[in-house]
DNA sequence: TATGAATGAGTTTTCATTCAT
DNA sequence: AATGAATGAAAACTCATTCAT
């Protein structure tokens, strides 16, 4: 058991520093520093290590969404931590990597086509993003005239990693920094108020 | 000439269906109706070839976003002309390919180590778009407690293509409403104004 | 005709330069100035060309060798000026690119297996140094203890290109003094006289 | 490693029938009867390859010239050993590749430009050699007339693989009595002895 | 369970040769 | 005769996957 996080790990570190297909099974077992044959001994193919990426402590990661959205505070307030914890929770990097294929031709298919499981994880989290804002909608803390699914794909743009952070981050932000940015301009958008 | 751009036609095709390392040389001639090596009398290699579908027509492109940025309007309206011609202009698919590159590990290192010249487009029309905000801001239109970057990011995030458009498009709203949406988003928020 | 010439030149050139595989029909049109495809309203193949580099004058130089072994000296006389009419007579390299078939890898299989017209050249040259060198033995000026065949390869040997002349020959030696000094070797050996 | 051993050998066999270009890793993996990239796992590419057949057994092949080289006998001896070491050596196919490379365009590039090891090989057995001769001149048994160098030539010329092996030799002669005729002609040259 | 040598299909690229213009 | 775009067979090399030990 030990073993396998511990390829799942290695794995994860080299597919988001190379991609997938720049991301070979010899250098993940020499990573590990175990061989290319015993990789296969817990995983029965590359897509399924990379699924299995996904999946781990997926479950926990779900969980702690839900235990944000149960908070019992406003739908404002809930989607403001929910946007927070996918950045710095636990699981973040995984969740970046999971949001990745909401933009990357790069693991599109592997996640639509074929692993299953993959993509029911997502459609829940999708679905309980949906909830949230349908909620905030109700209360009225949320915008009537803009369709819940154009607002997830707003949620998720933030959330999805970008290849140039490093080239448009200048000395003046961090990546925090950014983010919370980003979540202001979510909520409120880039007019000035006064315009408005 | 006719057959250089027939090439560049379908490998745009392929490339975007199947990403970079699923898009085989054979494949495209094949679809062309060529013989593989033709391809190599037009272009040196896959890379040159990918980094030519960038390139096509590129130069008119920027001319366009040009012809709008100096169109005397208001900044946030130029903003706006800008989003709907990444959106739907002459050249919106390359464009997309261009921006998928912001999000997308599979042409990350295809642009950002080897192609100078697709590395400088996308410099130039980044720059552009933040003189425009520079200009909002200045006239009061654009906040002025988010930074430049921030917004580049939101609006790079709009006009990039996303691979689950197709799933969470409904029969509600088609690709064309739901990118105003995100365009009122953009501007405005999510937040409902009475919030505010 | 004149063109048929300047390709035969102009691959010959090519040919010393970089051996028959890295020789490619593309260069050899660019150097001449034409198109590749007219090169083969001239030759019908690379080997042909090649041949053809082989055969072109072959019959004047044979000549020169007739000449030469007709000049009723004697037969060492005779073998001396043959040794240097093969190192600087008009058409040396071409007898070098022939003689390097003797030895080389490269040019095997290409002249012995297919083209008829160059084996038959060589037969000639080699039949007539055979008789110059049985002509010799009789007139008692060349050793009667070594078969003809030793002898051939020993004369072939010498005036064989070496690929390392440009090595081995320091500042003290041009590649003239050296092929009279191969000359002596082969007609003496190398022991000391006082040896013997 | 007897796999190992196994490529090398029969690489060696075809290279030495066709010559490099004409040796595809595919005929080496079939006639070895594995698959061709196995090859791969051995050795890192084509040219690693070669440069490994060529370096095989050649510290040991050094050694046993070391050993004649240090006999006491005198240099004439010597050299006529080491003409036969060369000739019926254990490994003497090996070193006639080596040799063959002082001729052949052919492997020129290859042992010139990147294999610094065979490089140095090869010029560890010409400055013996060279020692040799020097030896024998101070001694007087060897001429003082003529340049090292041209008897380095004449040397290498005699050990060097001839292709034209199987034509010239007739049913009078195995090659083994041809390289002693030619080990003669080395040192006594084709002149009679009673015209010197 | 772990190994790592072996596999072979698949990829990019080259180049002699052809042929319509 | 000349062109040069097009061809396609062949080559080197890669890598996910298998399997005997």
């Amino acid at each position: 058991m030990e073993r396998e996080d511990l390829i799942l790990q290695v794995a994860e570190d080299v597919l988001e520093e190379k991609g997938y297909y720049d991301t070979s099974m010899e250098e993940i077992a020499t990573r590990v520093g175990i061989a290319k044959g015993t990789i296969y001994t817990h995983f029965s193919s590359k897509e399924e290590l990379v699924a299995s990426i996904f999946a781990r402590d997926m479950n926990k990661f779900i969980q702690g969404i839900d235990k944000l959205l149960d908070s019992g505070q406003s739908p404002r307030s809930r989607l403001e931590s929910l946007l927070n914890y996918f950045y710095d929770g636990l699981y973040s990097r995984r969740a970046k990597l999971l949001t990745s294929t909401f933009t990357g031709v790069d693991l599109k298919r592997l996640i639509s086509s074929k692993n299953g499981s993959v993509h029911q994880m997502w459609d829940c989290i999708v679905s309980k993003v949906a909830k949230l804002i349908e909620e905030g909608k109700v209360a009225g803390e949320f915008r009537n005239d803009v369709s819940t699914q154009a607002m997830i794909f707003m949620i998720l743009s933030i959330i999805s990693p970008r290849v140039y952070d490093h080239v448009l981050i200048g000395d003046n932000f961090t990546a925090k920094e950014l983010h919370q940015q980003l979540i202001s301009l979510c909520f409120n958008g880039i007019i000035s108020p006064e315009d408005k």
